[in-house]
DNA sequence: ACATCAATGCAACTGAGTTTCATAATAGAC
DNA sequence: GTCTATTATGAAACTCAGTTGCATTGATGT
C-alpha cells in the first residue's frame, strides 16, 4: 500500500524521476521505522538489480533535498527515515544497541528550546539529533529466556 | 596542569593502573572538548609509543567503567569526553560537519523530559545523546573570507 | 624463581561508505 | 529522426575507523 505519491514528491522537490530513485524513496517512505542502507540494498536485491553505489548516491541526493533524513546510530552506520519534505516533524529516535533496530519516538516529553539553542551558540545550526540508546523489548525478552 | 588525580580516578572506578590507561585518561580529561581516537593516537605519537589497538582497548574500558563518554558524530567516528564518573553532567554536543570539531553545549535551553521519555518507551534506556550539527564559528569565518 | 593472568603490540581483517572511471540512458539541439 | 551533451548507473578498487587473532611482554601471587 502506497502512502503517498512518491513520484510527485520527488519531482516537486526538484529531483528528476528515475525508477531507482522512486524505489529507494518508496522503501524509506513506506517503512514504519528508519532503515539502514544495507536493509535497502537487501530489499532491492529481490525485486530489482541495483548497485549499492547507486543506493548510496540516491540516499545522498534524497537527504540533500530534504525528502529523507539521515540519522546516525551508535554503530557507525546510518539509518534513513522520512524527512521534513515528507511532512515529518522532528522527533527523537530509539536505537537498540543489541539488534541495531531503530524506531521513532514521540516528540512529547521532548521540549527542545531550539531558539535558545541557536542564540546561545556561535555558529550555524543545521539539525538537532536526539537519540536514546538502549535495549528494545524484543531483545530484553530474548535475554530473559536464556 | 592536571585537573584531577586521574590515577586515583582510575583506581576508584575499579580500573587497574597502567601508564597507557593513565595517558589516555589524561588526554580525554584535560581536553576542553571531546576528542577522537585519531587525535589521541596523534597526541600520543609524540610522547609515548602506544599501539592504536591499545588506545581503542583503553577507550572501550574507560567507557565501560563510566570514566569517559563515547559520543557519536555525523562522520561515522566517535569522540570521547569526560564521563559521569568524572562528575560530568549529561549535556548536548555541537558537531561541526565542516571540520569535525566537537564541543560541549550548555544544558540550558534543552529541556529534556527524560522521565517521560523512559516511561513512554518499552525497553531499557542506557543513555540519551543530543547532538547539534552545523558549522562552527571558525568555519563560517573561513567561508566568508573566500 | 615459577606459574598464571592481564596488558600490549603487530598484522591482518571488517564493513559501511566513497572514488574513479567506463558504460548506458535520457534530454536538447539541429 | 539523428547527433551530441548531460546525467544516471554499474563495477572494481579504495578508504578509514574500528576489530580480531595471536604472539609477546609484563605484572601478581605463591
Amino acid at each position: 500500500m502506497e502512502r503517498c505519491d512518491y513520484r510527485d514528491m520527488l519531482e516537486s522537490a526538484g529531483v528528476e524521476y528515475t525508477p531507482n530513485r522512486l524505489a529507494v524513496m518508496k522503501i524509506v517512505g513506506n517503512s514504519a521505522h528508519p532503515v539502514s542502507a544495507q536493509e535497502i540494498i537487501q530489499i532491492l536485491s529481490g525485486a530489482r538489480t541495483m548497485n549499492k553505489v547507486t543506493v548510496y548516491r540516491v540516499l545522498d541526493l534524497l537527504v540533500e533535498k530534504g525528502l529523507i533524513e539521515r540519522i546516525s546510530s551508535a554503530d557507525r552506520s546510518f539509518r534513513y527515515g522520512a524527512g521534513r519534505r515528507a511532512s515529518r516533524k522532528p522527533h527523537p529516535h530509539f536505537f537498540c544497541t543489541q539488534c541495531g533496530h531503530m524506531e521513532c519516538l514521540d516528540p512529547a516529553g521532548l521540549k527542545l528550546d531550539w531558539q535558545a539553542l541557536e542564540e546561545s551558540f556561535p555558529g550555524a545550526v543545521d539539525k538537532v539529533e536526539i537519540r536514546v540508546d538502549g535495549t528494545c523489548r524484543n531483545c530484553l525478552d530474548r535475554e530473559k529466556d536464556r
